[in-house]
DNA sequence: TTGTATGCGTTATCAA
DNA sequence: TTGATAACGCATACAA
């Protein structure tokens, strides 16, 4: 690697005058800039990162801490996310707390050296539901940045960015009974542990309720045979006319099971799932879904995360993000 | 944050005998490695990352560049590098090509400039097409070193991880005419512009005309409603008994569509595609597919890559991973 | 217009 | 056992 010295040395001038030529100082001539400018060009001179980050205490680089990147919301967030840091000059390092507790503190502790500017991060299923935020907090009180997205700690004072899950959910649920005339309809639930499932659950549980029927929620723990339990369910309740999945697997799951027991969807059962990009591709007929802007949440989370680098001003944000009700081929109404 | 030169200064002695002591050098004492330790430890003191990776000109940082992120196997094996790079104390930097060339260019242009040790790339498809690797070996030039994996370019000399693209679709191939009898094996496509497309296609194709049968190719390009494709090729030619798909999708699509005509898989069709993970649960019946080693891929790329920076011998290896049919339920033979 | 000196935080060499 | 000094590569205040 070509450094300033080496090009200092070689054009008999100092390493400032090099160094200002190629930061087109007006200090320096015309003459000399090209000179500079020529060899510089010739070696491939770059100037050295690191070196500009230890001057200058900053690093233009945002921890990104996920609990998995094979969920395809938090894959879409990530592009988001890149997207603004490429535009912006960032870089990103990227982290998967693999929904442990321990890796995340492990992460945000190894990264906060200096490493980064800020983080963003989706705090892990085991943080969230042991309620733990020491470790944000201590990051917090050194005077790091961080952004909560999607799944957030409410008593962790930050910026944040959130969907809005419960309205989201409502909103469907209230969808299904006014316009689609449906009464007995089953949640599909494997996050009740999140603050979005939780969330979800209570969207469509107040819905249910605000029309007096009665909520029905089919708790599908991690190890279960899914399909199985969806298929078993809808044998021993046939008369379940729509059905509302809060992830994105499930309400696929669910359209095979139905179809297996011979119900014509959407006319015997409505489907609403959530989902992204090319998820309705994968069922038939197309799943009508709840659409979280991922690659908008990641986009506005580096921004606002950016902004609050930047500018001094202080004052915390809770931005909400709306979902989108994306009717395709499993619901009546399109 | 804490410096050294602060400690120094609130225990009267100096920098050095401070950073030794942190250090756990045999020349310091006891008595003041303890005194150094606790005041280092009440004050939350971290070496600063970018001073230490200054002077010791190593990031211990590796540039992960990928076509998407989106796509499955790119996540997972964005997974497994992120498990090594944990274990091994190494950042990631990930930067997103989005298929397009500009943006794999100017990522590693921006980041060849002492920011990372090495980089872990898969080419974006426009750069594959184009069949451009002048970017690539300048970077090699520059001596820092470049692992390709999945799809690589044959004329760039880099270490390479690659997958046995056509030997797995060959054997599949084969196991449909030999094992299921089948004989009108229909391969769906839709990125025959990719190396490992070509191989897989290559090998799909090998096969048939080993076994003297008429390869029957259906090109699916990106604009393409590829449910209505799919399912006017299975009606205008009803008598195919099997498919093989090459991608993630098109599988589940072609399950779909042929379950609409009426066809029993696996009885009357039987269904290969490519996978990961869950990608079986998405479909009823669950797909058998060709399981891409994606996890182990990133593992493995990552940890050629690591050794072949800490190590001075520089002979290049290509490693070829094996994948796995796993039988699933749209086959005959479990 | 150019050059000298200093410092960012750390580590290593050498002197005390 | 401890400390002074230099160096990594860059940028800038200040001197010439």
């Amino acid at each position: 690697m070509t450094t300033l010295k080496e090009l200092a040395k070689l054009l008999n001038i100092s390493v400032s005058t090099v160094s200002k030529a190629l930061n087109d100082s007006h200090e320096i001539s015309e003459n000399t800039k090209k000179r500079v400018r020529e060899l510089a060009n010739n070696l491939n001179y770059k100037p050295n990162r690191i070196a500009q980050q230890l001057k200058s205490n900053k690093t233009r680089t945002i921890g990104v801490i996920l609990p998995t990147v094979t969920n395809p919301f938090f894959a879409e967030v990530l592009h988001g996310i890149e997207s603004v840091a490429a535009n912006s000059d960032y870089d990103i390092i990227v982290c998967l707390s693999n929904e442990t507790l321990y890796k995340e503190e492990r992460s945000l502790e190894l990264l906060a050296n200096g490493s980064v500017d800020g983080f963003i991060l989706a705090v892990a299923r085991e943080s969230q539901i042991q309620n733990h935020t020491a470790h944000l907090q201590k990051v917090i009180d050194s005077n790091i940045p961080i952004l909560l997205f999607d799944r957030v700690m409410e008593n962790v004072d930050c910026n944040k960015i959130i969907v809005d899950d419960y309205q989201s959910v409502f909103d469907a649920t209230l969808h299904l009974i006014q316009k689609e005339k449906r009464s007995q309809i089953l949640l599909l639930s494997n996050i009740e542990e999140l603050s979005v499932g939780k969330l979800r659950i209570n969207g469509y549980t107040k819905a249910m309720q605000s029309q007096n029927l009665e909520p029905k929620v089919l708790r599908l723990s991690h190890n279960d045979k899914v399909e199985q339990s969806i298929l078993n369910y809808l044998e021993e309740n046939p008369n379940i006319d729509a059905i509302i999945s809060i992830d994105h697997v499930t309400g696929i799951v669910a359209i095979n099971m139905a179809k297996k027991l011979g119900k014509n969807i959407p006319k015997d059962l409505s489907v609403i799932g959530f989902g992204y990009e090319n998820t309705p591709l994968l069922s038939d007929p197309k799943i009508s879904l709840v659409h979280q802007m991922a690659f908008k949440i990641g986009k506005m989370s580096m921004d606002l995360l950016i902004e609050s680098i930047t500018t001094t001003d202080t004052e915390l944000k809770t931005i909400v993000i709306p979902s989108e009700l994306e009717f395709n081929q499993t619901t009546l109404f399109k």
